[in-house]
DNA sequence: GACCAGTTGTATCGCACCGATACATCGGAG
DNA sequence: CTCCGATGTATCGGTGCGATACAACTGGTC
C-alpha cells in the first residue's frame, strides 16, 4: 500500500531543499525534466491536495504579517515537507523496484540521483537497461517479421524507433560504466551540490 | 467541429484496406507504431463505439451462418469503414494543420504517408521540424541558464534530452531531403505497396 | 496618471486514456 | 483430457491533460 506515484515523488524531491508555491513547483519541474513532461495544473493541484491529506506536505498560507490594509493580500500558498514527507522521500530514494525504471518514472528517479546512494543508482540504471533491451528485442523482432505487408514509411518509422532505443541503451551503458569506475560516493561529478 | 482525434485517425487508417476486429486493430496498431504507443482496450472500445455512433465505421456481427446448435457462436465483431469514414480519412490525409505534427499525432500521420500526397507529406515533415526546433531552442536556453543550481545528474539529463531532439531533427532533415529529390509520386520507395 | 500587456498565482471542469480485471472460446501440447 | 496461451469483447476507477477563469502584482509607454 501507500504506493507513491511518480508525480508525488517528483514533488517530494523538488520540495526537499526549500518550500515552494504550486506555480514555482511547476516551473522547476518543467525546467529539470525538460519541456516535455511539463505537468499541468490539472494534475498538480489535485496531487498537492492529496499529499496534504496524506500528511506528506503542509501548506503555509503566507499571512499578511502586520497591520496591512485589510484583506487584499494576494493568496500564495507555500508547501513544505513534513517529517512524514521527508521520511517517505528517503524510503522512496532507497528503493529500486520495477517502478523505478518505468518509462514515466525513470526520468524523475534519475533527476534525484544526486540524493540517491551509489548502489541504488546502479541498480536502477541496470533495471532500466534491461527493460529497454526487452523492448529492443520486440522491435527488432517486428521489423524482421515485416517482410510482407510493409510500405516504405512504416518501415522507416520502425527503423527509427529501433535506433532510438539503441541510442538510449548506449547512453545507459556510458552512465553505468561511469558509476562503476567512480569512487562510489553519493555525490560524484565535478559540481559540488551547489552551495 | 468534428475534430478527429488521433486514435480515430489511426483506426480509420488501419481499416482502410480491410475490416478488422478490435483485437486485430490493437495488434496491428501496436506493430506499426512500435511497442510504445500500444493503445489499451480501455481506449479502443470506447473509441470504436464513438466512431460507430458518428457513422464513420459499421460493425458486422458475424452471424452463426446456418443452423448451428443454438447460441454458442463466439462473439466477433468486424468493423469496416463506411463511405463517410472513407471520406473523413481522405479529408484528414489531405490536411496538414498544426495537429499533424504534435508529439502524439505525428507518428500516426507518418505511418499513413503511403496514402498521403507528396506536397502534404513535405508540409508535415517541415511542420514537425520547426516544432522540434522551437523545443531545441528551449532546452538549449534552459541548459545555458543552468549555471547556478545544478547537480551533475540533472545536467546530464538535460544534455541527453538535447541530443535526442537534435537527432530527431536530423532524421527529419534526411526525410525532407529525400522527399524533395524524389520523383514526387504518391508512392515512393522500392516497395510497391505490397500486392 | 492612465492604460495595457505579461507574469505570477490558485483553482476547477470535462474528457480521454491507461492498467487492471473479468469473462468466454478456441487450438494445440503434454 | 486437461491445462495453457492466444483470441476476443467489455467495463471500471483513477489520473493526468488542456482549456479556462479569475486575481493581483510588475513594468513599460504615452
Amino acid at each position: 500500500m501507500t504506493k507513491t506515484d511518480v508525480l508525488t515523488l517528483a514533488i517530494l524531491g523538488i520540495l526537499r531543499d526549500q518550500p515552494l508555491h504550486g506555480y514555482q513547483i511547476r516551473k522547476r519541474l518543467g525546467a529539470e525534466l525538460g519541456p516535455f513532461r511539463a505537468l499541468s495544473y490539472g494534475s498538480l493541484y489535485p496531487c498537492l491536495r492529496r499529499m496534504v491529506e496524506a500528511g506528506l506536505i503542509e501548506s503555509a498560507g503566507e499571512e499578511p504579517a502586520g497591520a496591512s490594509p485589510a484583506s487584499s493580500r494576494r493568496a500564495r500558498i507555500a508547501y513544505s515537507l513534513t517529517d512524514a514527507g521527508r521520511t517517505r522521500l528517503a524510503e522512496e530514494l532507497a528503493s529500486a523496484g520495477a517502478s523505478s525504471w518505468d518509462d514515466d518514472a525513470f526520468d524523475v528517479r534519475f533527476s534525484l540521483f544526486a540524493h540517491t546512494d551509489a548502489a541504488t543508482r546502479l541498480r536502477i540504471l541496470e533495471g532500466r537497461r534491461s527493460r529497454l533491451s526487452e523492448r529492443l528485442e520486440e522491435v527488432a523482432e517486428g521489423l524482421k517479421r515485416m517482410h510482407e505487408r510493409h510500405d516504405a514509411y512504416t518501415a522507416e518509422l520502425q527503423r527509427h524507433g529501433l535506433e532510438q532505443v539503441e541510442r538510449e541503451i548506449s547512453w545507459l551503458d556510458r552512465l553505468i560504466e561511469n558509476e562503476r569506475s567512480a569512487p562510489g560516493g553519493d555525490n560524484p561529478g565535478p559540481t559540488p551540490t551547489g552551495h
